[in-house]
DNA sequence: CCAAAAATATACCGATTGGTATATTTTAAA
DNA sequence: TTTAAAATATACCAATCGGTATATTTTTGG
C-alpha cells in the first residue's frame, strides 16, 4: 500500500462519514458508500476489509471532528469556567454547525450500537469516556486554581453536563426547532456560571 | 377480519416490539419478525400491509407501555411536585424495568428516524409533544394550586427535564452502569424539589 | 355438521445485500 | 520509457431483503 492508497482511505472516510452518521450502520449499504465516494466496490474493499472497518473509521472521524472543533475553541480560553462555557456556546448554534447536521455521532452511534454492534459500541464507550475525562480535567483544573468551588462533585457535574447536551440535541433534532437546544444550553450556561467560587 | 385477526395483530406487536426497540427499524428484518412471533411471513403480511406498519405499531406499543407505567404511578400522587418526582423515582431504577431493557423507545426511534424515516419520525415527534405537554400540564397545575413557584418557565423546565432523562439514559445504556442514570436522576430530583413554593 | 370466509402457510419473485475473484488501469521506481 | 507492483474496476457469487400469489388450514355463522 503506497501513499496513494493512504489518501484514498482518507478520502473514503471523509466522504462516507456523513452517510454513516445520517443513516446509521445498518441503514448504510456498500452501494451508499460507492455513491458517496464515486468509487467502485473493488476500490473500497481494496482499502478496507469490510463494512465494519469503514463504519469504525467513519465514527472516529465524525467524533474527531467534533473534538477538534471544541478543542480549538477551548484552547483560546484561559480559565476553567470559560473553557466549560465553550460547550453551551457551541451547541446553542447546533443547527449551524455543518458536521453536526445529522446529529451527534456519539448519540447516534451509541443508541444504535449499544444492543447490536459490540465493536462499534466499544468505540462509542471509549469516546464517551474520553469526553467525560476531558471535562473532568477542566473542572479539576478550576478547583485547583481556585476558580471553581470545591463543594461540587466533578463526576456528578460532568455527568449532568453530558446529559443536558445529548438530551438537548435529541429534542432539537426531533422537533427541528433550535429553540429546544437553546433552552437547554442556556440552562447549562447558568449552572456552569454557578460553579464559580 | 374477525376477532381472531385482531388478537393476532396484537400478538405480533407484543412479540416484535422489543425487537424493533433493540435492533432499530433498518436492523430488523421480516425474518426477525417471523422468529419473534413463530408465525409465517404470510401471516404477518395478512395482518399488516408492510414492515413500516409493524414498526409504527411497535413504536406506539413501546411508548405506550412507558406512558402507562408512569401514568399509573402519577395517578396515586396528590400534588404536582410529587407527580414530577415519579420520573426520577422511575428512571433511577432504569435497568430493572423490563420494557426499558433496550433503551427508551423515544430516544431510540428519534435518533434513528430523524433523518431517514419521515413517518416514524412524525410518530416520535407526536410522542415527544405528548410527553412534554403532559409534563407542562403537571407544572401548570402546581403553579395554579400554589405548590409550585410561578417564577420558573414551564417550557424551560420541562425541556431540561426531558433532556436530563434522555441524556441520562443514553449514558447509562452506553456504559452499562446504573450509576450514570442515578446521578442524573438525583440531580433531577433536586431541581424538582426546588420548584416548591 | 357443513360451507363460506377468514386466517395462515408455502413457495416463489426480482432486487439488493455484503463480499470475492479476476481483469484492467494507474502509479512509481529503475 | 519500460516494467513490476499497487490500486481500482468489472463481473460475479450465494444469501437475504421486502413483498406477493396461491395453496392450505382454521375459524365462524347457519
Amino acid at each position: 500500500m503506497s501513499g496513494k492508497a493512504e489518501r484514498t482511505k482518507q478520502f473514503i472516510v471523509e466522504k462516507t462519514s456523513p452517510v454513516f452518521n445520517q443513516k446509521g450502520y445498518a441503514g448504510t449499504s456498500i452501494q451508499d458508500l460507492m455513491q458517496a465516494t464515486g468509487l467502485s466496490k473493488g476500490s473500497i474493499y481494496g482499502n478496507f476489509d469490510n463494512k465494519d472497518e469503514v463504519a469504525i473509521a467513519a465514527f472516529e472521524h465524525n467524533f474527531g471532528k467534533v473534538v477538534d472543533h471544541l478543542k480549538s475553541q477551548i484552547s483560546v480560553r484561559n480559565n476553567a469556567v470559560d473553557k466549560l462555557l465553550v460547550y453551551p456556546d457551541t451547541y446553542k448554534r447546533f443547527f449551524q454547525i455543518p458536521f453536526l447536521q445529522y446529529g451527534c455521532p456519539l448519540l447516534n452511534t451509541s443508541t444504535e450500537a449499544d444492543d447490536t454492534h459490540p465493536i462499534l459500541r466499544e468505540k462509542a464507550q471509549k469516546a464517551h469516556f474520553y469526553w467525560k475525562r476531558s471535562l473532568m480535567h477542566i473542572v479539576e483544573e478550576g478547583k485547583n486554581d481556585g476558580t471553581i468551588r470545591t463543594d461540587v462533585s466533578t463526576e456528578e457535574f460532568t455527568n449532568i453536563m453530558v446529559a443536558l447536551i445529548e438530551g438537548g440535541i435529541m429534542q432539537a433534532k426531533l422537533t427541528g426547532k433550535s429553540e429546544d437546544i437553546y433552552i437547554t444550553m442556556k440552562y447549562l450556561e447558568k449552572i456552569i456560571l454557578e460553579l464559580k467560587s
